[in-house]
DNA sequence: GCGAGATCCATACCAAAGGATGAGATCCGG
DNA sequence: CCGGATCTCATCCTTTGGTATGGATCTCGC
């Protein structure tokens, strides 16, 4: 009975980096709560008085485009491990030429990164089975007879970076 | 998982990433220009003479919020560019700091060239048993399990072209 | 000479990879 | 709606890879 409702099969990856965004949100929730804190603080007891509003606006402008840098980095940061097993396409004209299919390509990548059958079905939640399945027909299609031989030509063909 | 330290060399990036900093630099100075326009745009028109201080001063951070991110992504996107790539010219001295001797490092090459345990033997002259004695105290030393991940390990070592 | 390391080889065992075949489910363009 | 492509999975089988253990030479430096 192989009815599995197929989760994730683009990448495996999106648990981690929805967590990664929430944390990154909660962060930037206490920042903020901080920084209101520092600016009412600063308000009571020096400026506002004294300077005009456009101090006031500087300041909070400041303090903003600073927090907003250092969320920015986090939200790029999850982008960052995503894109490092799954993501980037260089060479798509030899992998059409050589019909080189979305989810044979996945595998392809996860196994160039050194990682076994078994760990590829684990990360592309499919069993060992379909692992093997996809490996064949690339092997068919690269024209070779082994996983490093596999990994060589499709580097050599820009395939994987 | 991450499977190396992927040290960036000091090479040809370092300009890249200056002139990469320079205009956003310059970019970040037209935003800012525009952002103040936006601002006194709201001021003189709508808003300072009926809403608060308050709803100026959450306007103003929200802006420089995503200001902010956006100068965040383009500094770090400079970083990624580095990070990504490598260039190791290095480094035979690798070899020696591992400990590997001349015959594991010709099987390693040969491995390297996508051959098997058998054909390894066929090109060194030497016997199966042989070639797997190599290999086991080579995945040893360079701490792997499987040639596929010794390939990788080596060629971010620079050891293997 | 002697020990250390390197090279070579063997045997045995288990795990992993690869090949072959078949088949159900889904999707999509004609 | 049908057929092809894709994705999925299973099972059986053979080959290869990797580990462990042990032993035989050989060289080289102390």
């Amino acid at each position: 009975m192989p009815l599995l409702p197929n989760f994730a099969p683009m990448n495996g990856t999106a648990e981690f980096r929805r967590s990664g965004f929430q944390t990154t949100v909660v962060l930037y929730g206490l920042a903020l709560a901080a920084l209101v804190f520092i600016l009412k603080y600063i308000e009571y007891r020096f400026l506002i008085r004294d300077l005009s509003v456009e101090v006031y606006i500087a300041v909070v402008a400041v303090l903003s485009t600073a927090l907003g840098v250092w969320v920015g980095s986090k939200l790029l940061r999850q982008k960052r491990v995503v894109a490092v097993e799954p993501q980037p396409v260089l060479n798509e004209e030899a992998v059409r030429s050589l019909g080189i299919s979305a989810r044979e390509l996945e595998v392809l990548r996860t196994m160039a990164n050194g990682h076994s059958n078994q760990e590829i079905a684990d990360k592309l939640f499919i069993s060992l089975a379909t692992v093997k399945s996809h490996l064949s027909s690339l092997f068919g299609k690269l024209e070779v007879r082994s996983r490093t031989q596999a990994v060589l030509k499709a580097k050599a063909a820009g395939i994987i970076p």
